[in-house]
RNA sequence: GGCCCCAUAGCUCAGUUGGAUAGAGCGCAGGAUUCCUAAUCCUGAGGCCGAUGGUUCAAAUCCAUCUGGGGUCACCA
């Protein structure tokens, strides 16, 4: 249950049913009335606009109208009071009955609580991370990795049919480098001398085994073939190679796609897919031949005046035209995005999702131009950019040069700092804000990291459970009979409390999803584990309130409810943001 | 020059999509463990929400202009 939701669906039928709603000749719009939580939990536990957007309307002073919908509440054993404060609000403070109920309900979902049908099953695919497969991943493919992952997580959460797809770059110039790049290494491991890896190849030792495994396999045919031929199957392995390290480091990110698209297949049996999609867009009208005007502000010293075909994507909202086909009649790198949307428009998602790094800002009119032209409008396309990560170690810029391979990996990040760290660290930001990332800071004082604090609280709550049956040994403490506990005992305020910060989950996971915003995720779970830690702390001052009680074992059953609630909440949020939830940290 | 992102406490950032007295962490000042994990908690100080106009019952939030910071621009992929 969404209590909120709830709610607003009774502060609907209240209003419906008042005298002055029903005679009223003004048009009552319901849809701007809001239910959530108050900015200042002493306000109460559940606050609503609806007295100051009908206000208006209804020709009335909003604190006598928000009166007179309390009214309706008077007897409802759910609600303890009702105020009307500030300007009109209406604040309801939930009884404790309303409170007990909603735990049982949370124990009998366990981690699915939460889980929604805000999706209600629409197709969604985020494409995330696409980094060419040229080498191996470096630090700052991290941030749309987590991301993107996260957020499919998200989305498949609150009911949407999710993929999470890859689209493998393996068909441009950078590819015949890769190529050119391994064939040295083939050579190498042949015997001979290469000298210096000569300027535009891959440096990186990371080909090394590729030309070995070449060399072990063909011996000296592959140096013998034409070079066409051969090109293509050293493309061939250097591409798998490429995309198997690709794989594992991901997977050491505890990131797995389910799909993975590779752009060759576009270019395959003489261009059929991108012929296809260019045949489409020119039978809709949006294909033309003709000259690109000249890039404002400084003329590049390369400039050409060149006809060539042209989408024209100014009519679907870009603000430029852009190329399809090079003057040499080969296919543009765009051509092919929009032959892959077209496939992705016929595998039928609804929506779709790119997430991109900021430097690809440029890039999002042009996407959203090819959804509109190709989809015709009905496909949703989203593009999130996140921001550049800036590396420092102890407050000094790490800096990076490609060239010189001199660039940190993503695995040695995830070695150096965790796993979870990284994560967590990536999530613990909105990801339109750029993002400053110090080792130092995440590893020497990992207590920085939220998502220990996180963790802990994840842990302390398993902590309680183990005390509890070492004080009560026969104590059940399954989850059928924890649910099946009851919760009349739980009265305080504070453990209210923690239930009413259980109670936002399923509202948080629809609005994080609407706004496709995952680090609201990060953000509630250290709300819930804070508190969490400020309940357990008050167990000091007043030991009546600790979780185990070894003279009443029925309070004791009932705080462990609440305790496995929290629990099951905190594992169900770290397992979105792709984390773990540990059951001790020593 | 055009387009995109950003500007909130000393620092790093949230801010429930337009609501009440703008919040948290770090840092600073003070306090809490014979106790279910002190990897925790509590109290305090700290703000012209970059600037100016506009929209309305209500603006950090929406619109316009400006200032400052980052990204980006063309047969590359």
């Amino acid at each position: 249950m969404n209590v909120f939701k709830d709610l607003e669906a009774r502060i609907k039928t209240a209003v419906e049913a008042l005298e002055i709603v029903k005679t009223s000749e003004a048009s009552i719009n319901l849809d701007r009335i809001t239910v959530e939580p108050p900015r200042d939990s002493s306000h109460g536990d559940i606050a609503s606009n609806v007295a100051m957007v009908l206000a208006k309307p209804l020709g009335m002073n909003p604190r006598a109208l928000a009166d007179m919908i309390a009214e309706a509440f008077a007897g409802d054993p759910d609600v303890l009071h009702t105020t009307v404060a500030g300007p009109g609000f209406l604040n309801f403070r939930m009884s404790a009955g309303y409170w007990q109920r909603l735990l049982v309900e949370i124990c009998e979902a366990g981690t699915d609580y939460g889980r929604s049908d805000f999706g209600a099953g629409r197709k969604v695919n985020v494409e995330f991370v696409s980094a060419n497969p040229t080498g191996p991943m470096h630090v700052g493919h991290c941030r749309g990795a987590v991301v993107g992952d996260a957020l499919a997580n998200l989305l498949s959460f609150a009911g949407y049919a999710v993929d999470k797809e890859y689209y493998i770059n393996d068909a441009g110039s950078q590819i015949d480098v890769l190529a050119s790049s391994v064939y040295l290494r083939y050579r190498e491991a042949l015997g001979e001398s290469i000298g210096e890896i000569p300027a535009g190849l891959y440096p990186g030792d990371y080909l090394v085994p590729v030309g070995q495994a070449l060399a072990a396999e063909y011996g000296q045919r592959l140096a013998s073939m034409p070079e066409a031929e051969r090109m293509e199957i050293i493309k061939d392995r250097a591409i798998a190679a490429m995309m198997d390290m690709i794989r594992d480091d991901l997977k050491a990110l505890n990131v797995v796609h389910d799909v993975f698209f590779s752009e060759r297949t576009l270019h395959a049996d003489g261009a059929t897919a991108i012929r296809r999609a260019i045949n489409d867009l020119t039978y809709k009208g949006h294909v033309y031949k003709g000259k690109l005007p000249p890039p404002k502000g400084q003329l590049p010293e390369d400039w050409e005046d060149r006809e060539q075909t042209l989408f024209r994507s100014t009519d679907v909202g870009d603000d430029i035209d852009r190329p399809l086909i090079k003057s040499d009649g080969s296919y543009t790198y765009f051509a092919a995005d929009v032959a892959y949307f077209r496939d992705k428009f016929e595998r039928g998602y609804s929506e779709m999702i790119y997430v991109l790094g900021a430097d690809h800002g440029g890039y999002v009119k042009r996407l959203e131009a090819v959804a509109r032209a190709v989809s015709g409008g009905q496909t949703k396309l989203t593009v999130l950019l996140c921001q550049l990560v800036k590396l420092y170690r102890g407050g000094e810029p790490v800096r990076m040069s490609k060239r010189s391979g001199d660039f940190i990996t993503l695995r040695e990040v995830v070695e150096e700092v965790g796993r979870d760290s990284v994560r967590f660290m990536m999530l613990y930001r909105k990801s339109s804000e750029p993002l400053d990332f110090d080792f130092a800071k995440v590893t020497e004082q990992s207590k920085d990291n939220p998502v220990f604090y996180v963790q802990y609280a994840h842990a302390r709550c398993h902590s309680v459970m183990r005390q509890a049956v070492e004080v009560i040994p026969d104590i059940d403490i399954s989850a059928e009979t924890l649910a099946a506990q009851d919760f009349a005992g739980l009265t305080d305020e504070s453990e209210l409390a923690l239930i009413a910060k259980l109670a936002e989950y399923p509202r948080l996971i629809d609005a994080a999803s609407a706004a496709q915003e995952p680090h609201k995720v990060a953000f509630y779970l250290y709300d819930l584990a804070s508190a969490l830690h400020t309940h357990w702390n008050r167990g000091r001052d007043t030991p009546e309130l600790r979780f185990v009680n070894d003279k009443n074992r029925q309070l004791t059953s009932a705080r462990l409810g609440l305790v496995y609630a929290v629990a099951s909440v905190l594992k169900s949020g770290l397992s979105i943001t792709g984390t773990d939830a540990p059951l001790e940290m020593r």
